[in-house]
This record gives C-alpha cells, sequence and structure tokens, in this order.
DNA sequence: GTTATAATTGAACAAACGTTCAACGCACAA
DNA sequence: TTGTGCGTTGAACGTTTGTTCAATTATAAC
C-alpha cells in the first residue's frame, strides 16, 4: 500500500533522550534533534506529532530502563537490606560514571518542567512513584525479616529513601559534590537498615 | 555631572529574581524581563551587562536572604536540636505558602544551568555549601550539649540534613508531594536528633 | 544658563526557535 | 507494470530570542 518507515523509532527515542537528558527540554532545539537522528523536521513531526511529543516518549523510554534497573536490584537475590544495599550500590555506580553529571532524566524533568505544563511533571512523578513503591514492598519485606529497623513505617522509609536519591542527585551538582556521594548513601541506610 | 538612575537597583533585581525562580532561567525572556521591571533594554543592558549578569545578581540577591533567614533560625535562641528543628520548621512553613511550587532558587539552577555554563553552578553551590557549614557547626555544638546524636560526626549529619533539603525540593514537585513534607522532615531528623 | 555626562528610549538587528508543506520517492497491492 | 498511499525531503514560515545603538532627555557641576 505505502513506503515503509526508514528508521527504527527506539533507535531515534534513544538520540533524542540522550539529548534532553544532558542538556534538558528546552535547551535542546529542534534543529539538535534532527541532526542526532539524522532525520528531517518533517520525519519527526510525522512520527512524534512535535517537540514535546519527542520528550513525552523519551522520558517513557528512559522510564522502561528505570523500571528494569529497579526490578534487577530491588528484586532477585539476598534480604530485603542487601537488596536496598544493592540499588543504592547500582545507583552510585552510575552516578560514578556519568562523565557528564546528567543526574537523573525524571528529576531533572520535575525541576525543570514548567508550572503550566503539568502533564510533564506528571509522568515524570508518577515513574519514580513507582520506585518508591518498590521500596515500601521490600521494606515491608525487611521489617518482617529482621533486616530493617521497625521504628518507622515501610512508606515513610520508602519516602526517606526517595528524598534521599532525590537529595544525592542535587548535590552531586556542587562542587565536589560527587565526592561525598558514597558516605551520604551510608548515613542514610544507616537510618533504615538494621544494625548488626 | 550626569543624568541620575531613575530606579532602585535592589527593586528591579527582586523583580529579576521572581521571574528567574518561578520560570527558570531558560523560560525567562529579556521581554519578560523588562516588561516586569518597566525598564528599556538599554536600561537594564547598562546595568546589568545582559541576561546572564542579571541571573547572577538575582542569584546573589536570593543568596543574602538565605544568609540572613538561616542566621534568623539556626542562630539565636535554644539548644542546638531545637535551633536546627527551627531552621525545618521555617523551610515547612516557607514550602507550604510556595503557592506556585517554585522552590529554591539556588537547587533550580543547580539543576537548570548547562554544563558549559559552570559559574552558575559555583555561586549556587557556594550559597548551599554556606549553609551546610552552619549546619555543621551547631551540630558540633550539639553533639557537645546532648541535644545531637554523637553516632556519625557533625560534618556527616550536616550533609545528610543537605541531602534531606534538597531530596525535599524535588519530592515536593511530584503529584502531592508537598503532603509528605512534614513527616519526611519529622524522620530525617529522627536520624539526628537525640531522642527523648 | 550653559555644558558635560550619563541615563533612557524604543526601534531595529541577526540569529535561533518550533513548525509547516508542497514536491518528491519508495514500497506495496493489484 | 502501474497506481495508490505514505514516508521523506529541505526550503521556508512567522515568532521569539538576546542584544545593540543612535537619538533623546535629564541632571549635576560650573
Amino acid at each position: 500500500m505505502a513506503r515503509t518507515a526508514a528508521f527504527e523509532r527506539d533507535q531515534v527515542l534513544t538520540e533524542a533522550m540522550k539529548l534532553f537528558w544532558s542538556r534538558g527540554y528546552n535547551r535542546t532545539s529542534m534543529r539538535d534533534l534532527t541532526q542526532a537522528t539524522r532525520l528531517n523536521p518533517g520525519s519527526l513531526y510525522a512520527a512524534f506529532r512535535n517537540k514535546q511529543g519527542m520528550f513525552l516518549e523519551s522520558v517513557d523510554l528512559y522510564t522502561r530502563a528505570l523500571r528494569r534497573e529497579t526490578e534487577a536490584t530491588l528484586g532477585g537475590e539476598g534480604n530485603a537490606a542487601a537488596r536496598i544495599r544493592r540499588f543504592f550500590d547500582n545507583l552510585l555506580d552510575g552516578s560514578a560514571h556519568d562523565a557528564e553529571n546528567k543526574g537523573c532524566l525524571l528529576i531533572n524533568t520535575l525541576i525543570e518542567a514548567p508550572a503550566d505544563e503539568p502533564e510533564l511533571r506528571r509522568r515524570a512523578g508518577e515513574a519514580l512513584k513507582y520506585v518508591e513503591g518498590r521500596f515500601a514492598e521490600v521494606l515491608d519485606e525487611g521489617q518482617g525479616d529482621g533486616s530493617i529497623r521497625t521504628v518507622t513505617s515501610p512508606e515513610r522509609q520508602a519516602r526517606l529513601l526517595m528524598t534521599g536519591i532525590f537529595g544525592l542527585r542535587v548535590y552531586a551538582r556542587m562542587p565536589e559534590g560527587r565526592e561525598h556521594a558514597v558516605e551520604i548513601v551510608d548515613t542514610l541506610l544507616q537510618g533504615v537498615i538494621q544494625a548488626g
């Protein structure tokens, strides 16, 4: 019936996502996106409607990757404390290898997205809420198996850990901030993981 | 000798700062700034060199206010724990009255400022480092008077509290995030303030 | 009042922005 | 082989961006 698309949608979105991630939404121009994807404006607009459409799908792509990573660390072997430890070790590892210091796309979006574009915030927030929910589940399990402190509810602990992650990503942007990342995580987890 | 300026510099900067604060650097245009300040482009450029100059001075203005607030809460009456509590109560109060949910200009800048403009990050980071330093002093005092836990060094505790503040400002951007602000602060301070 | 100096004005600039669209090209169904 | 439908092309659009500057106005010093 018709001509077939000459590009891989996810491949294009990956390039777009990398740009949005390192430069933010506002500082990423359509010109940048056409160059990075090697697609002409018309093709991009046909496939993604407009710049915001590209961004939303980029965020979705990022979110899927985040969920995979979350399952890979919070799921699997070990007791609850060990798995949470694994999640944070993975976070620290990623941050240490982030030469550009891009941080987390969702958190950046939460801060950068304008108040009059609530859809962006909503999506980013929702994706992060998922991580919080998984934290709460694992913490609850940990309060059962004795690896997690029981002075505070799993939900409150989950919110504290999320706050810790958010704070870490901001702290990492300060001069020499990343040098303290490991230590901050240790202090944070001390308050949640059962000593001994 | 010459004509005198017809505007109050700090008054103009206050308007500029409010704009940068609520809309961010990139989404605030020179046109917005001329309208808000009722000054023509030429006057603004004569007084502040360019847009970045206006922003830097706006950040300075904000920083001065932050320092005053920090002294007003961390200084003054009460033991160390009470003063830190006062700082966070003030933070929560300000956040609750922030109808636009603007958050903190310095933290927003740390996230929004591009990697190729390190001066912005440097200044914002420095201003926040000052607060961290004051935290460390008060915490050290508190470890002496028994109001602050001694399991962790004051410097580490200070970094944890800063991370908590940063995290709170991100958490506040999530849907319904602000509803948990008070509770998150409580959980955070539990780990630092001596129980009893 | 005159003059020197600086502040103010606002139109105008080039560049960059997001977006559109008529023309063209390719692949599939018939 | 041909026709149809959709993907592709890239020049061009109208705005908006940050910034400049010659002309004008106001003030302080004399």
